[in-house]
DNA sequence: CTGTTAGCGCATTCAG
DNA sequence: CTGAATGCGCTAACAG
């Protein structure tokens, strides 16, 4: 038996040796260097089976001064949506033979703009920054210090740098006006956190949408949230306490969405027969939910593909300059929407 | 301005030079070694400050050989159910100090014993693995080579090894009870995959707590899934179609519980009044779905959290020797269930 | 208390 | 085509 106990720590030295060769060799075998007799490079690699070699990364990365392992930021894990993206960056970043180093922003409420790049320096070659809150806090020190990121689905009105996002206010739009060709003349809006730029473009969306089918605009119809379950159902109630209220409720994601359903439920009204209610994201409950909800996907496995293609094109090629890209969202129709009922019957 | 660009890598050699003392003073200052005088100790932490110093972490793993970083290996991450135990681990490593890097298993099917091992060398200090298949497939070669890890939410039956779950066996019997309690004398069990423990102990525990309530088991009322969805729903239309179906449905997971809901309803059937529905998790969404499932809240979590505990207290004393500990489990009731309706009326 | 020195495992010159 | 030598940045002896 050659074979010998595999825990031991076996070096490119050892290699070396008992392969009869020096380590410099065996080193150009390991890296696929040209300069080896391809006698000598059966004989080594056979040897590291034997031996069952594994390269140290922290002296390889020491010395090359790259580590092969990619940073990925998030706020949390426990959402689908989340979780979405992340399965579309590790896909990609499995094909590429990376790792994932993984950080969480809720553990640590992240106020310097330092501390991204600290915390990382050295252990990962590109950051992946997955819904940060407040971008600038971070992009400024990176840009500065020529640290190659992505941002996964922030807000556009920041300074131009790297970013995938999806078509907000194309999505809200196409919602919007579905609720309308749908019948729908009064319908409410339940807005997410108006300092993120994904908020705002789909206030906007739903407002052009109305414009264009020429209906005005009716300000109690629209309600702040902040994209959490609660002021799904607080703005709902607020909604349909108006003096007229609303056939149908967009919410602008999943979540307030189901807070509004719950809401709506709570009044005795049915859904959609009285209410029709619409959503944002397409988390996967938002099928599971009685009734299915009917949603403005958004390709979160595909934007976490993209940027992850986009930060590895970074890192082969840090002068190349990227600029936010967007990927198009798509309606997705489902039970919890239906033309509005003729009250007057 | 003393302030520099830190951009550029300054390293130990710099600080030491700028500060007028060796490397190896600054290396115990940054060590908070005890033999520094107060005012050097003073001096060179103020210019490593101003230099922006931050320590290479893989030339200090590669002397040092620990690297503060722990692997997790995990399936997927599309459901909260691994958020939530992302999140205890995530919480307790912080604490700790230590980072993570993240591995999943889905996109490479790993067959061979050595890759865990092998992928991991040097990398990390300790692997936290979650939902393993095939826990025998690592654990052999990592006691071997006296890696450190924990396994979190394994079926138990396999060799004695740092383990921790939650009280299957306990939760399903808990769960059987409360039905029963509640008039129920037919009830049917849908079981995970019978290769994991968790379901054979979640079927043994239905079993048991019919038995000491008196009920024969009736072969036909237990029906066999493997934790997904769609088995929810068939195993439900399987149980409903028997002579006398069953009034109550406990599946073993919450996702197979939300599919038999699908099941009942589509039947035209209502819960809880015809038909009660009992899960088994407490995933985020079963409080949301509609009704909100009655189920077995396992404290994921916690999991986490007691997990990372023991992995670092294995760390600290590789010596110590841990075996399967077992978190309690909760019945969560809700509106799916209910006693059941009189249907001679 | 502080400076000097020797590697950790590897990639990369530079000579053969 | 291959061997020998030189650090990457740091810690941990070892001498002062």
């Amino acid at each position: 038996m050659t074979k010998q106990n595999p825990s031991s720590k076996v070096t490119i030295v050892e290699v070396a040796r008992r392969g009869g060769v020096s380590l410099g060799t065996v080193s150009r075998v390991i890296n696929n260097d040209v300069h080896v007799a391809p006698e000598t490079r059966e004989r080594v690699s056979k040897v590291m089976q034997e031996m069952g070699y594994v390269a140290n990364r922290q002296a390889r990365s020491l010395r090359g001064s790259k580590t092969n392992v990619i940073g990925v930021l998030v706020p949390d894990l426990g959402t689908g949506y989340i979780g979405e993206i992340m399965h579309g960056i590790d896909t990609e970043l499995g094909v590429a033979q990376f790792d994932l180093m993984l950080f969480t922003t809720h553990r640590t409420a992240i106020k310097e703009a330092n501390y991204v790049a600290n915390m990382v320096r050295g252990m990962v070659d590109g950051l992946l920054l997955v819904l940060p809150r407040n971008p600038a806090d971070y992009t400024g020190t990176l840009t500065h210090r020529k640290f190659p990121f992505v941002l996964i689905d922030h807000q556009g009105n920041s300074d131009p740098c790297p970013a995938v996002g999806a078509t907000n206010w194309q999505g809200a739009y196409n919602a919007t006006d579905y609720l309308i060709k749908l019948g729908h003349t009064r319908i409410g809006f339940i807005t997410g956190s108006m300092d993120l730029g994904a908020a705002t473009d789909r206030l906007d969306g739903y407002k052009a949408a109305l414009r264009v089918n020429h209906i005005s605009e009716d300000p109690r119809l629209v309600c702040e949230g902040t994209f959490f379950q609660p002021e799904g159902y607080s703005g709902a109630c607020a909604l349909l306490d108006i003096d007229a209220p609303p056939t149908a409720i967009f919410a602008s994601n999943d979540a307030m969405a189901m807070g509004a359903m719950d809401a709506v439920r709570a009044r005795g009204l049915r859904i959609p027969e009285d209410i029709s209610i619409l959503g944002f994201d397409d988390v996967p409950q938002a099928a599971l939910v009685r009734p299915a909800l009917t949603t403005v996907r958004q390709p979160l496995e595909q934007m976490g593909r993209v940027a992850t293609q986009m930060l590895l094109d970074l890192l082969h090629d840090p002068s190349k300059h990227l600029d936010r890209i967007e990927l198009p969202t798509e309606l997705i129709v489902r039970g919890s929407t239906s033309s509005p009922k003729d009250k007057a019957g």
